[in-house]
DNA sequence: GTGACATCTCAGCGATTGGTGAGATGTTCC
DNA sequence: GGAACATCTCACCAATCGCTGAGATGTCAC
């Protein structure tokens, strides 16, 4: 047999050190987002349709005003909007962004695979 | 004109009080994973491929034992696996389990639409 | 205007959580 | 065997975060 050395050996670990950190700010923020159950629920509440704050705490068995903190999270998110009810201005009838939905998506997808 | 009313009035809003709650455990179970810099990017990097504590540690700047109580996370909930480097045991090699990944894929699809 | 309703804002408290330090376990090399 | 290395475990502390309570704003009905 030559020098030749076999090919199948097992290969000596060299650990490498200067892997690229890779940019998962934006999926952090989205997976954070979503990290509560509130909302979670208020997310995929809206993902059918418009809905009020008093709906809102109704079906996430929340009460009001603690509905409303996590409603200005995510409008300064930018992943919801507002906008008073036409016929009765009390109400506040929330949407979803999909815009911005969208983005979360694209995010957690580029960690996820 | 008859007594017949105009269609397209203003419909006075009666809010929906009675909203099944959605069941949104499993994507913010998901969420609270990711919600983390040092976990998304060890999830991350193992995208492409199987790495070890110190190549993970390199990577993400933080150390080894920090990036040890993180993997540990990642275990208990069944998204990582580790083996032993087959040529040098001292590495503990990491890499995904990809069905797992793909429920929190779809967990989160399912709130974000 | 007055009262009731729907929502908003924010300070404060309690619980959760990520990073650290120190020590323990397992592996390789000499 | 002993030393160096790679990793793990866990108690502790500081910072973060969600819920509450109280008060303020805006809207409707009378």
């Amino acid at each position: 047999m030559s020098h030749a050395t076999r090919i199948e050996l097992p290969v000596l670990p060299e650990p490498r050190l200067d892997l690229p950190s890779p940019d998962v700010d934006e999926a952090v923020a989205a997976a954070a987002v979503l990290a509560d159950p509130t909302r979670a629920a208020i997310l995929r509440l809206l993902r059918d349709g418009r809905h009020c704050v008093c709906e809102l705490a109704a079906a996430t068995g929340q009460r009001e005003n603690n509905l409303s903190n996590h409603l200005a999270r995510l409008r300064d998110a930018g992943l919801v909007r507002a906008s008073r009810h036409e016929a009765n201005a009390r109400f506040q009838y929330y949407e979803r962004d999909e815009d911005a939905i969208r983005g979360m998506r694209e995010a957690l997808r580029d960690v996820l695979g």
